[in-house]
DNA sequence: CAGGATCTACTTG
DNA sequence: CAAGTAGATCCTG
């Protein structure tokens, strides 16, 4: 079930503490946010609407936020139209889980009402296309295990850290 | 139709 | 305990 217009994305770099993230922002809001990578693509257009920029402003207020200790708030809207049905009831619980906290994939499962959904429910968080801001990461397996991350396990490590979260046990 | 960021129950060192 | 196995489950491309 795709609902997609498919419009072009507009990138802008977001320097943290960390590396280089890069968000990509829609008409209709922040619809990506990707880890720092080896190669630092992006054309940057210096000519957007003021309305994007604003966006672009309150991401890295809250990105920043989030990295230094956890504490994110003053979100830009999210363009998730990207993702399925499915997806989008499962990122939209994501955001219910606060900072500090932690959630087990079967819990998240059940709490979208798809109790035995739970490895689809995995495969939905490896797709979070704003990972950090929509708490993929506060996600563990179900026997206190860290389970998996796509943007790699480093990150969800360093996120739950950052949050307090350190007493999971490392999976591998 | 195969393949996941799972889970539970059970069996073995 | 830790580690390995089997089967159940269900969304995706």
């Amino acid at each position: 079930m795709q609902i997609l217009p498919e419009s072009p994305l507009v990138a802008a770099p977001i320097e943290t503490r960390f590396g280089v993230f890069i968000a990509r922002f829609s008409e209709i809001g922040l619809a990506q946010l990707s880890f720092p990578h080896e190669s630092q693509p992006i054309a940057t257009c210096s000519i957007v609407s003021p309305q994007i920029r604003s966006w672009c402003n309150q991401t890295e207020e809250a990105l920043q936020n989030a990295l230094q200790n956890g504490s994110a708030q003053g979100f830009p809207p999210f363009d998730l139209r990207r993702g399925t049905e499915f997806q989008q009831r499962v990122w939209r619980a994501l955001q219910t889980i606060k900072a500090g906290e932690t959630m087990t994939y079967s819990g998240l499962a059940a709490a979208i009402y798809q109790p035995t959904a739970v490895r689809a429910v995995g495969s939905a968080c490896g797709a979070n296309p704003i990972p950090v801001l929509i708490p993929c990461h506060r996600v563990l397996a179900a026997n206190r295990k860290i389970g998996g991350f796509s943007g790699g396990l480093q990150w969800k490590e360093l996120l739950l850290e950052i949050e307090g979260q350190d007493g999971f046990v490392r999976l591998i």
